[in-house]
DNA sequence: TCGTTTATTTTCTTTTTTTTTCGTTTGTTA
DNA sequence: TAACAAACGAAAAAAAAAGAAAATAAACGA
């Protein structure tokens, strides 16, 4: 194996594990444990890596972006489900808008490979998932930057959409109940989310059906912006007879 | 077998495998390793794969990535030098334009703890950087997602300046030569740096001096756009009388 | 066939990478 | 906290690979 090679498998494995010991990864690519240090040494030169005695462990940017998906992987095994069921309505040659959320990430994961694609996205955690994929275009939108959730809001982000036609759009929430409808924890959200929705010809909102029932703080507005629900099978009848009056199409994923 | 023939074979065993080590290759082509370097030099000069010790391995977007953040840390310390300058022209309360490039990373590493000061970039990485900054906010520009260099780019990313007024910008170049002023190697930018001088009240030029009297492939315009630029030491005698018939102020660090 | 060009191999030196070695530091546990 | 093992850094040695240039072999047109 070439010397960078190994460096780079060092580095993804660090991505999966989050760290490694130096004696595992001697052994792992049948080396000295020197040469491991050496590799590891370079990584942090990088600014890749961060050592410690017996080992090292991931760094920066990739790491951010880490904790923050790590943070809200909740019902994780939900959420891949629904991004499965998502990718059924995108075709080559689409141009889609991707939320930024947890969910919306998840399809993200799940893109590669897809031909003649062009995403557009507030999240910049998706970015830098999907830039590096040979078939598909990556634009952002702009806006104020906020950390916590990598994603541009306000205005700004709202203005880019203006005069745009995008075929679909997948939307995130963090709350879909009877009374407030669509609800997010941030003001500055929903004039993206209105944007986004009046751009896209088809809205398809992913909902983990833990969210269906509960409500943030922010309302986005009544049901009915929403063209089609995909969300997983642990949603509640009441909800399903609710959409139905409210002529929005569920898509059960599982 | 034929000399081309045997060039494409190792093309498409790169395809297969992704990397290849020279031994191995001499002894499947039954050449020594010496031909089988010859091969990939020649692959190497036509772009299409990447060489190093004991070996070569395809390149491809990813790598194209790392290769950047990598081969862009040449003269760090002038770039440091220029970015420790940069900052006696920004003062709390502004509102500035950082550029995306190498240098102007390095200035915003050394933004942390200037409180009230917003700043517009159209690069992942300096977003990703100041976000977590408490005193800071940022803004980005909208645009398409080039992974290389992790910036938007693009008439999207120009518009966003359209009706802002910012106090100060700092912008990066590939190339700053008598003949063909600010040059960069792709057209795309242009359109965005140009957006953000016209935004700008004022616009700082950062460049190391082993940039100055190079020439890149497209032209943004004459010198005569800038108002100041900010420099290391090694730059030559007689850039510095050109600057000065411009009627650019140089400012070098030191 | 001869001279010329091109491709390949030989040979030798230099560079890069990896391992070996050894003295020191760090962490553990008794 | 003393003792011991694990891990480290530094430097030298060994091994692998690369570079440079000359020698050889093959290909080709006159």
């Amino acid at each position: 194996m070439l010397a960078n090679q190994r460096k780079d498998k060092i580095l993804e494995l660090l991505k999966e594990d989050g760290s490694a010991k130096v004696v595992n990864l001697a052994k792992l690519f049948k080396v000295t444990e020197v040469t491991i240090r050496q590799d590891l040494e370079k990584l942090e030169k990088e600014g890749l890596v961060l050592r410690e005695h017996g080992g090292a462990f991931l760094k920066n940017m990739e790491n951010q972006v880490r904790t923050f998906s790590l943070s809200h992987q909740d019902n994780l095994d939900k959420k891949e489900l629904i991004a499965n069921k998502c990718l059924e309505f995108i075709n080559a040659g689409d141009t889609i808008i991707l939320d930024s959320g947890s969910t919306t990430t998840e399809i993200a994961k799940k893109l590669k490979g897809i031909k003649n694609l062009t995403v557009i996205t507030n999240a910049l955690n998706i970015a830098l998932l999907l830039g590096v994929e040979p078939g598909i275009e990556v634009i952002m939108t702009g806006g104020e930057f906020k950390p916590p959730t990598l994603s541009l809001t306000g205005q700004k982000a709202a203005d880019f959409f203006n005069g745009l036609n995008v075929h679909k759009l997948f939307l995130a929430t963090a709350g879909l109940s009877l009374k407030a409808g669509l609800t997010y924890p941030s003001i500055s959200d929903l004039v993206v989310k209105k944007a986004m929705i009046s751009a896209a010809e088809t809205t398809y909102l992913v909902a983990d059906s833990t969210k269906i029932g509960k409500s943030s703080f922010a309302s986005l507005g009544a049901l009915s912006l929403i063209d089609y629900i995909i969300t997983d099978a642990g949603i509640q009848e009441k909800y399903k007879t609710l959409l139905n009056e409210n002529e929005i199409e569920l898509i059960i994923a599982d």
